[in-house]
DNA sequence: TTCAGTTCGTTACTTTTTTCACAAAGTTCG
DNA sequence: CGAACTTTGTGAAAAAAGTAACGAACTGAA
């Protein structure tokens, strides 16, 4: 392997593969072969090994991966042995749903602490973590060396939002609000718009929809 | 520009871009230039020229792209002179936050109608949507030949959903759960997973952070 | 009108990502 | 053990995506 750069696209896939190989062990099921696994997500068997290929040699040539061992590689390489602690801004209806989503907690995600800046809310506490006021979010992020945030602001307050976090130390940023940030290059951003991703669906339908995939 | 595949990821920066210069002609602003588009979105101004230049010539060499001719063309390429139906299955904190969102009526996007297998929750209305038992998803959707809908369910629950909205004839589906959905290839399926988003940035954190971008 | 300065559209080039293909390694079974 | 399979790991080939470069078109000022 040496020090080779990984694809981003190449590390998306690892998680594929380990909720996969997960489900897998839940089922005691031993090994799996490359091809096996390409079916289950979709993706060529070569795809597959050339992706694991990056971290090592976990495969035993003509029977397969080991499945525990292949699944406790791959949490090591993603980080799964570790617990990361973020902050959340914004407590809007999204918002709420993200505190309430157990999916972050079973993936070594706290949400540790929730920004707002409504008065209605600040001092609230949902699903067990209390919402503190906005004004609170540098200090806190940077008392607590919380390394991620998750903006889930309206579009119109999400750069101010970002702004405080830059100065507050944060290194990534999950951004929800559909507008191109403007931070730092040293910060990671990952933009999830939700309703372009439906928006992107009809232009499929509405492009003739033929032939895909 | 004759009968040319368009590239997915270029798909998708077609609404960055709208997402642009809808905001733009909102100040009044005439004409963007390729190099002003691409410093706002984050894009070079040859990929932004480009991504244009698959659907045809918009822009006037020596003064750049007509705000309001661009906004109205993007809109038209991308579907947005249309509204689109939309079923929602399952109506969870995720769903209800989905319900909620503006962001989707905005663009074009009806939830028309809303379905979960929770008795407490049929008969209920979230904003204005009457939720409905999923027994009657299969009906409802060949019905009102509704083309899309958003799969909001537990994980476990989230293959069942696929495969009665691929039996009632739908054509596309946003995926939140966190499961690789098994349908026919003609049906386009958008994934969305939450918590791996988070986790590619833990990832990056863990892995030496250095250098992205 | 002319000329210097912009900016597009497009083709050629570069880089990245995916797929192919096959030797080497391991398995299974008689 | 040996023969017939299976499956990996990995370079080489192909495809896709992104960048650079430049002629042509347009602008605006002198």
């Amino acid at each position: 392997m040496a020090t080779k750069r990984i694809p981003e696209t190449t590390v998306k896939r690892l998680f594929i593969y380990l909720r996969e190989v997960t489900e897998l062990s839940e089922f005691n099921i031993r090994t799996v072969s490359s091809s096996e696994l390409g079916e289950r997500t979709n993706l060529s068997d070569a795809q597959v090994r050339k992706d694991l290929g990056y971290f090592g040699q976990f495969g035993v040539s003509g029977s397969g991966y080991n499945v525990l061992e292949l699944k406790k590689a791959l949490e090591r390489i993603v980080g799964k042995d570790k617990r990361w602690k973020v902050a959340l801004v914004g407590v809007g209806h999204l918002g709420e749903a993200l505190l309430s989503y157990s999916g972050f907690t079973e993936q070594g995600l706290d949400i540790v602490s929730a920004f707002d800046v409504s008065e209605d809310l600040v001092g609230a506490s949902v699903k067990g973590v209390k919402v503190e006021s906005f004004a609170k979010l540098r200090e806190a992020v940077k008392e607590n060396g919380i390394p991620m945030a998750i903006i889930a602001v309206p579009a119109g307050e999400a750069q101010k939002a970002a702004d405080v976090l830059v100065d507050s130390g944060i290194k990534c940023i999950l951004n929800f609000a559909p507008v191109n940030l403007d931070v730092p290059g040293k910060i990671k951003v990952n933009n999830v718009d939700l309703s372009r991703e439906l928006e992107i669906l009809a232009y499929f339908l509405a492009s003739g929809n033929g032939g895909w995939r």
